[in-house]
RNA sequence: CGGGGAGUGGCGCAGUCUGGUAGCGCACCCGGCUGGGGGCCGGGCGGUCGCAGGUUCAAAUCCUGUCUCCCCGACCA
């Protein structure tokens, strides 16, 4: 492609609203362009390294047996009011002319479901993988960082349809290996975390997780171990904790209704304090959650322990059903019951709120004093341990997800199967997303510089870039020229700055475009036959350049060799 | 949805407090010079100051309303 010709409008400063690395270096390159919050536009060259990503995945999912097919994302509402997400905030709700209900698909479980539900007949029909590359449309509540949350992109979306929980075993594990050839293959640093199953429902979850500093989500790591925080489950930093008292003993703590005023009037760690958080679940049934003073709930790791959604209680429900806000604790409790999280030593003599006015109870101990069930509901933290291992916890972009379904659409939408025995069966169903652009966005985010963006050599729009310099019409742009023509017919897809601009403006261009490999031809290399080479990751020169002779074949076998 | 910030030419900004009819850098166009790291000189084009209403002789500037965008949080099927 001759850069005179391409739409590639690059800045030289990033818009300023900009704060994500990739969402700054995206706009300045002239990859991507903005047309409202979360909407974007693909320019040119960002397209083609968007479809980069894309024909990777569809290679891995073909590989796998995935069969492509493409369904609409304008939908009869009909579906999702069947499957019971019709309900969900973040659905475009819509009329048609005639007044008909539609949504725009946000996931196409309803869609694919309702083929498979009029399609399948036979246990002879399964196992089947479909997939597509379609538009999702979400009205997302804030999206953000360029590229990375936007209300409408593209997503690959396979489905497995299998008999039986053991079939859907195996096409996850299908999907499994496929992503990691996938990953793998885009030269992106990922990996692979247990997740939370969501409202999707279903018994089984992992994120596909890309660290960098712009991720929305936060990973817990230690060798052998990688978690969501979301579900992340690890031993707690140990606390010095006193023996449980004869009995527990009131003390006097004028207005400390927090853990830290507590802590510094007693003298003690906040380690040595139970926090009490009372909630409301939807059965309307209350729930003291009790857990170390300084440790955090994890909401999503409590509604699943709860098995039902909750809210936190209102100060006016507290006071009246417990005790005043800031002295809450699980002694003496009237209807609601006691959860305690799992890392509370129910040895230990603990302070607690007593459910009166400046008042707290020292040496409680769990069991003796109060009933209570135990559940794991505190968040981690950096230093916790798996197996000994000291955590960390990393911010990383979710690439993608697979997940067990099971039977949760194929029963509302109605598919199922006859079995050998002639017996109707619902059909077991699994679900599996990656996104393209985030692929690209994770790839911009890990391997930018100073200078701009630096490209895996899988996902680049072009192969390299050749710069060509000096006067128009003059020997060396003749030979550029030629160059050009010669690698082009090797097979290279050839960036070709044939722009009459200086040579600064051109390097810095290339430098933030960042395709892997940037030749130059000018009048030196003319002169000495050769053609000067530089690596972008890194800015490394070849040594002594490349022959201006068979360039294309010394093009070609460095190529090989780069990231 | 809660909190914070911002809308002035393609990008980045000043001007708003203190009202007087819009300016700077880059980009862009023309001419010339330059030609290995965003070069130089000269001449130009381009803006309903987000929108609506109000106050005023006069509004980018003051008042009211409204829309949009960004950031933090909540949310994220």
């Amino acid at each position: 492609m001759r850069m005179s010709r391409l739409l590639l409008p690059t800045e030289r400063q990033a818009p300023a609203d900009a704060e994500a690395l990739s969402h700054k270096l995206l706009v300045r390159a002239g990859l991507v362009r903005q047309l409202g919050a979360g909407l974007w536009s693909w320019l040119p060259a960002g397209w083609r390294a968007h479809e980069k990503a894309v024909q990777i995945v569809r290679e891995e999912i073909d590989e796998i047996g995935g069969q492509e097919m493409l369904m609409p994302v304008l939908l009869p509402a009909e579906l999702w009011k069947k499957s019971g997400r019709y309900e969900i905030d973040e659905l475009f709700k819509l009329n048609d002319r005639k007044g008909a209900e539609m949504v725009l698909a946000m996931t196409h479980e309803e869609a694919v479901t309702t083929h498979i539900a009029q399609v399948v007949r036979s246990y002879r029909d399964l196992p089947l993988i479909l997939y597509h590359f379609q538009t999702k449309e979400r009205d997302e509540p804030r999206p953000r960082a360029g590229v990375l949350r936007t209300r409408e992109f593209i997503m690959k979306d396979s489905y497995s349809f299998d008999r039986d929980p053991e079939g859907l075993d195996a096409s996850y594990e299908l999907h499994r290996a496929a992503y990691a050839r996938i990953f793998d293959r885009t030269g992106l640093d990922w990996y692979e975390v247990d997740s939370d199953v969501g409202m999707m429902g279903g018994t089984g979850a992992h994120e596909y997780m890309a660290p960098c500093p712009a991720g929305e989500n936060e990973v817990a790591l230690a060798p052998g171990f990688a978690a969501n925080v979301e579900i992340a489950g690890a031993d707690a930093q140990p606390v010095d904790l006193p023996a449980p008292l004869p009995q527990p003993e009131p003390v006097n703590t004028p207005g400390a209704t927090t853990i830290d005023e507590v802590s510094r009037q007693l003298g003690v760690p906040a380690g040595a304090l139970l926090k009490a958080y009372p909630v409301i679940c939807d059965d309307g049934s209350s729930v003291l959650v009790a857990l170390r003073g300084d440790h955090r709930v994890n909401d999503i790791k409590l509604r699943n322990a709860l098995r039902q959604g909750f809210r936190p209680a209102q100060p006016d429900e507290v006071a009246r059903a417990i005790g005043p806000p800031g002295y809450l604790g699980p002694v003496g409790l009237g209807g609601a019951r006691v959860l305690l999280d799992a890392a509370v030593d129910t040895s230990a003599g603990w302070i607690t709120g007593a459910n009166r006015p400046d008042t707290h109870l020292r040496g409680v101990q769990a069991g003796r004093d109060f009933a209570f069930t135990v559940a794991d509901v505190r968040t981690v933290e950096a230093g916790d341990t798996v197996n000994g291992h000291a955590i960390t916890i990393e911010p990383a972009i979710e690439i993608g997800n697979i997940f067990k379904l099971g039977l949760r659409y194929s029963e509302p939408l109605g598919a199922d199967y006859l079995d050998e025995h002639g017996q109707q069966r619902s059909v077991w169903m699994g679900s599996y997303g990656i996104g393209p652009a985030r692929i690209v966005a994770a790839a911009v985010e890990q391997h930018a510089d100073e200078n701009g963006i630096s490209w895996p050599r899988a996902l680049a729009p072009y192969d390299l870039e050749l710069v060509a310099l000096g006067k128009p019409d003059q020997p060396e742009r003749i030979a550029a020229e030629a160059a050009y023509v010669e690698l082009r017919a090797a097979g290279l897809d050839v960036l070709f700055d044939d722009r009459d601009a200086g040579p600064g403006e051109k390097f810095k261009d290339a430098e933030l475009l960042g395709l892997p490999l940037r030749l130059t031809l000018g009048k030196r290399s003319l002169d000495s036959g050769r053609v000067e080479a530089q690596i972008r990751r890194g800015l490394q020169d070849v040594e002594g350049g490349l022959p201006l002779d068979d360039l294309a074949q010394s093009v070609g076998e460095l190529w090989k060799t780069l990231a």
